[in-house]
DNA sequence: ACCCAGGGTCATA
DNA sequence: TATGACCATGGG
């Protein structure tokens, strides 16, 4: 079982996902920076309640009160810190010239300096990178994590730079592949391997530590 | 009542 | 550099 085959085992067993649901690029920046270790049916209801109140955009973001805007989002929680960073991404955006500009920038640039903001760390960088800019980057997530620990094929202590390089080394710099590939790991964890995996039903049960043990 | 979710930052040693 | 505390809601 490498990086490769793992990806079709869980293409053929799950099907083509279509994910990270979101109207344009910048709600996918502020779903990255909302979702971060909360789950996503908690991120949804942010998002509705900031589309309705008309503030999903970076004018809105960037000027509103952050009093007020901690309680739209209210429901994704940490909501003090979420909205000091995504009132501080939300400037950054405007005053860079917004998304065609950020897009063109290339890879290693844009990453640096998303990572330089507040609040931006190295999975809601690639996730903006993958999902908004269209940068082929390779998003490590815990379920990323758990999941390659579970098949052996790494320690778990691996920095995160470490595993990204091994997946960029494995496969074809597509941004699609790379999507795809990050949407099934999410769909598998969230099928299989919550609290108590059903490793009956699991396709990669053959190589896992967990359905072994 | 407990556990944790599509992380990141900061203080301490 | 490496742990640990902290942030906080909602669903299982």
């Amino acid at each position: 079982m490498d990086l490769q085959a793992l990806y079709q085992t869980l293409l053929s067993h799950y099907g083509e996902q279509s994910w990270w649901p979101a109207d344009g690029p910048f709600e996918v920046t502020v779903g990255a920076i909302l979702t971060q270790n909360t789950a996503w049916s908690n991120v949804e209801k942010a998002l509705d309640s900031l589309r309705a109140a008309d503030a999903l955009n970076p004018e809105a973001l960037s000027t509103m009160d952050t009093d007020r805007l901690a309680a739209l989002i209210r429901s994704s929680g940490y909501y003090n810190q979420k909205a000091r960073r995504l009132s501080g991404f939300a400037r950054w955006y405007r005053e860079q010239g917004g998304h065609e500009v950020l897009r063109q920038r290339p890879t290693e640039t844009l990453r640096a300096q998303l990572l330089a903001l507040h609040g931006i760390g190295p999975e809601t960088a690639d996730d903006m990178l993958l999902y908004a800019f269209d940068h082929p980057v390779f998003v490590i997530d815990s379920y990323t994590r758990r999941l390659l620990q579970r098949l052996r094929l790494i320690a778990g202590d691996e920095p995160y730079d470490r595993l990204q390089a091994g997946f960029h080394q494995a496969l074809a710099p597509e941004v699609a592949t790379y999507r795809q590939y990050h949407a099934l790991i999410v769909e598998h964890a969230k099928t299989h391997c919550r609290k108590r995996p059903s490793c009956a039903q699991c396709p990669l049960s053959d190589s896992c530590a967990e359905a072994s043990a």
